[in-house]
Order: C-alpha cells, then sequence, then structure tokens
DNA sequence: ATTGATTGCAGACGCATGTATGTCATAATC
DNA sequence: GATTATGACATACATGCGTCTGCAATCAAT
C-alpha cells in the first residue's frame, strides 16, 4: 500500500493515544490499527514503538493496554478527596461517611484516607489568597510546624488559620488585618491537619462565542 | 480460607479500583487479586461482579483491563489535564505535546482535549487571589464574556487578565492598582481561553508531629 | 542503479487476562 | 438440623492482545 508524508502519521496516532490516556482508557494495538484503517497489526505497533523511542510514550512490556505517557509526573497517584460540609466537633471520622462530593486530588505521597477537603467560610485569609468559598485540601496530622495553613477545630467549628507556636501557647492568626489572632492553650487547641492546597472554582457558564 | 466483615472487603475493592482508573490505569481482575492476597482469581472477579450488579463499576466485556467508572451521572469525570510551561506566540498545540506534568481535574462537562493548565508568573492577579507561582485551569475557547478571567496571548507570551470588551477595543484588566489595564483592538488579542479554576500547592514538607 | 530509511502488510506465536465450574467454610435465618 | 447467602479457593478454558519474523512499496541520498 501506499504511504503517508512522513510523520505525518505518526503524530496523529499519538495525539490518539494521548487522548485515550487521558481519558482514562488506554487503547490496545489493536484498537490503534481499527482507528487508522490499518490492515495489519504491526503497522500500528511499529508507530507506537518509534513513540517510545522518541521518548513520547512510554510503553509497560507485555501487558494489556500497556502504553503510557511519560513525563515527571509518572508516580503521581490521583485519589478521590471527600469535601466535608461540616466538622461537628471531633466528628471527622463521621463527616468523611457523608461528604457532599469529592475532588480529585495528586496524593503526592499522602495515605488516601488521610486526606479530604473543606469549604473556607469568612474573609480571615484573603491575605494568602485564601477566599471565601475556596476549597481547601487537608492532610490531617495532629500538629503542625510554625507558618503552617492548618485547619483547628476552635469552639466546635473548623477554622483555617496560620499555625504558630509559643512556648505553651499557640497563636492562629488569620492573615488579614481587621481580624485578631486566637491565642489558646497548646492543650486547648485540636489541629486537624495540615493544608496542602487550595482551589478556587470559578463559574463555567456558557462557553461564550464557542 | 476465612472471611472479612460482609461488605467491607467489597468496598476496599471499589476504592481501589477506582484510584487506578482516575490515576488513568484500568486494573485486571488478576492485579485486584493480587492487591488484596486473593488465592483465586475467581475471587476478586466475584468482588468486581458485585460491584458491576450494584452499579458501582461498569464492565466492558471480554476486554482486558474493561472495568469503568460509571458513566456521567453517579461519578464527576476526571481527566488528567497537561501543564503546560511557556506557551509560544499560537503555538498551543504544540506546547501540549511536551507538558511540565499533569493534573487531574474534574472536567465538569468540558472535553479532555480543551483544557490545560497554566503556571501563574506575576503580581498582576493578586487582588482576586490569584498570586504568583498559582495553577489555573484553562478552558479552551476563541473569545469571552465581561468579567471572565481568561488567558491571552499579549506580545507572545500568555498572561492572565480579566476580560472586558470596550466596544471594538477589548480591555485586560489586571486585578491589581499597581498594574494598568492592557487596551488593544479586538482584532489584536487571542484568546486561549477562560480559567475555570485556580490550583495552589503549598509546600508539602514532613508531617510536623504526625 | 544501489543503498538505506520509512511506511505498510501478512501471518503466526505465546503470554496475559477475562470467564466458567465446582468445592468448601462461615453466618444468618427458619 | 436444614436452608440459604456470602466469602474464599482451585483449576481449567477461551480469547484478548503484545510480540516476532519476513516481505513489499515508496522516497531520498549516493
Amino acid at each position: 500500500m501506499g504511504r503517508t508524508p512522513t510523520g505525518e502519521t505518526r503524530r496523529k496516532v499519538f495525539e490518539f493515544v494521548r487522548d485515550r490516556l487521558l481519558a482514562g482508557e488506554p487503547p490496545t494495538v489493536r484498537e490503534v490499527q481499527e482507528a487508522f484503517g490499518f490492515r495489519a497489526v504491526q503497522t500500528a505497533r511499529q508507530h507506537l514503538e518509534r513513540l517510545v523511542e522518541d521518548g513520547r510514550l512510554v510503553a509497560d512490556r507485555h501487558k494489556a493496554r500497556g502504553y503510557r505517557l511519560p513525563g515527571p509526573g509518572r508516580q503521581s497517584r490521583t485519589v478521590l478527596v471527600p469535601v466535608l460540609g461540616r466538622v461537628p466537633a471531633g466528628a471527622l471520622e463521621e463527616a468523611v461517611e457523608d461528604p457532599d462530593g469529592y475532588l480529585p486530588v495528586d496524593a503526592r505521597g499522602a495515605a488516601a484516607g488521610d486526606l479530604f477537603a473543606l469549604r473556607v467560610r469568612g474573609e480571615s485569609m484573603t491575605g494568602v489568597g485564601i477566599l471565601p468559598g475556596d476549597l481547601v485540601i487537608v492532610r490531617r496530622q495532629p500538629s503542625a510546624g510554625n507558618g503552617d495553613i492548618v485547619v483547628a477545630l476552635v469552639e466546635n467549628d473548623a477554622t483555617v488559620k496560620t499555625f504558630r507556636s509559643r512556648g505553651r501557647r499557640v497563636e492562629l492568626h488569620p492573615e488579614n488585618p481587621a481580624f485578631d489572632p486566637i491565642v489558646l492553650d497548646a492543650e486547648a487547641v485540636s489541629i486537624l491537619g495540615k493544608v496542602i492546597e487550595v482551589r478556587r472554582i470559578l463559574g463555567v457558564g456558557a462557553a461564550a462565542g464557542a
């Protein structure tokens, strides 16, 4: 059979595989074959192997649907993290059972069960770009280091503040001059965890003019 | 062999499969088997089939790695979005080919190929909580509505600004009093897309005291 | 024309992987 | 005790799917 211009088909093969991978459905060699109308499996495979040589794909040898995207994010593990509504005093476990939804998060080493998300209320952290309505992703841990942004349980309510320890006392600093720090005895503060990520979902609306 | 409490193992199997699917790596029945230490393939398969009966998974019959999350509805669709480094004038396609990494994003209806992410440079948008180093997730579209936060190509560089159209001209507003708006002829502005989400990854560091 | 690189084709081999049967043990229900 | 449901196991089978070998056609450079 004839041939197509050099490199042209291979580029399209890459895009096909990439889109399938991003959609979470790795293709088989034969699926690539059929998608391009090749009459031999090997034709598809040659393109795939060339893409691997070029470093544009990586292959899990002898595994079904074994082609993957390369890159630094190779070992990133995506987990679904529950978005908690309220956090009644100490009842973190129960809150996790009944989430408002889930967010896909790159765990970056944290155990899946140690992560949860909260919606921020109030303007006390606007100074560091955390606005009301933002989502904070929290890794559970019982204490924190100075300067960490933490979620703490104060008066039966979860609050986001900057953590600072002063001797036997703990200061929870808002990042907004209109608010005052909360100073408590170290024993009286319950740290739920540390904020490892902040997200803001903007209204999507209709794609204007698109 | 003994057994575990009713439903307990199945829940964990679901979480395992779900996490794998979200990571873009659908597991085989035998991988599930090994992950849980089952000594028979069929044990893993029984759990998977039960999950399908319960509607928590769907199965592509007789296909390798054929288990999927149920379609649109029950679960929101997570896709991996490429993080672009620079965006040389107009070369969005090429930039997508060589990403710095990928972010898991809830597509919320957008096509996987229409999404990309950029790292924010400069302080021009601090007024709306977008700080230097933040990641913006962008849905490609050629135009925008007033007040949308967009990524536009200005002088061969991608920039994040608030969009506003004034007759035949377009204004790109920074959200920081120290910066001036950019006013251009509508023809001279290339809108890459609209920012649909903002993320800030905070240093994770060691889990203090954890 | 010869050579080499690239694209494509044909057919087969063999492991990976989904599927089918049958058995056993533990619990709950009657 | 008998019945039924569930979790787990062992083995076998059929096919999905990656891989290998060999060959042909097209194009560029020598």
